[in-house]
DNA sequence: AAAATATTGGAATTATTCACCAATGACAAA
DNA sequence: TTTGTCATTGGTGAATAATTCCAATATTTT
């Protein structure tokens, strides 16, 4: 595992906020020809720097006007119960993040995604709350998107 | 705003899991000739559906291993002070997601990455509590981030 | 300073995208 | 059912872009 240069960085940098651009025209920003820089690209890909692009879609124009924040208290810290309850939670595809976090013994925050609050009720009563070992539950409504990003820090790299 | 058909929702969730497939393969998994489907990308961001298209990096591969929500609740619900603490919040890379959320009168739920503890000591020392209005934060730390996912449920469309 | 190693840039080949147009299919009215 | 209208499709070719190869340049090591 080598050390990433200025040039890697800047790379990395532009794709973390547009992957659609030609390998010329990153070439051109990152000061290099386009072979090189098309061969970094697969190098970085390679040492597992670049794990996948992805295409984001808009939240609302998919009826999705709902952000949620949940906490949930876990019963109890058997492996088997904590296995079986990121398995459930893992199968709904409204929950974009699962996270056991520090807190109690065993707590999970999700964020997830509902088209309104009929669906939500129906989310919490007949799916979160069925799933063995889950205590108690504690809501968060997303009043306001501050900010939402998927680019990482680079400043700390090396 | 016209409705998304069957292939429009086929699209959106191979792009969604993989934006890098050529047109040509993207065409046959949809079941569609190329030049139709292109088309309809270009439709699809046109009416807004696809926001934009970027690379996710690995997080431990740029030594970003500790992940934390924070909650952090305001002494105030001036729109000045809120409109302040979120404008500082944003110029902070290491945050990934804040959002203004229901609780209290005005609670914000801060996601962000950072190398190690000490720096984010530094983190909430010298920055986040600086910020005027900040009442009380409470840390929560990701012993295991069990699901992370850009991709939207298709399902509510329609 | 010299040798070894890695990285670069350009040319040619290969692949992909995009725009144009005829043809197919769906739908509505008679 | 038939006819006309409209939207969508699929193929073709031109333009654009990516990838491979190789010689030249830069960097590192001794």
């Amino acid at each position: 595992m080598t050390k990433l240069d200025r040039i890697d960085r800047r790379i990395l940098a532009e794709l973390q906020s547009d992957a659609t651009i030609s390998n010329l025209e990153l070439a051109e920003r990152v000061g290099l020809s386009p072979s090189p820089c098309s061969r970094r690209v697969r190098q970085l890909q390679e040492r597992g720097l670049i794990d996948r692009t992805v295409t984001l879609l808009n939240r609302d124009k998919l009826d999705l006007t709902l952000t949620i924040y949940i906490q949930v208290h876990m019963a109890n810290q058997l492996t088997k119960t904590l296995d079986n309850f990121e398995l459930r939670v893992s199968e709904f595809d409204e929950v974009q993040e699962c996270a056991l976090v520090t807190g109690s013994d065993a707590d999970y925050l999700l964020k997830v995604v509902m088209p309104d609050m009929a669906h939500y009720e129906k989310f919490l009563l007949k799916q979160l709350n069925q799933i063995d070992g889950v205590a108690s539950i504690r809501t968060s409504f997303v009043l306001r998107q501050v900010l939402s990003r998927t680019e990482l820090p680079l400043k700390h790299v090396n």
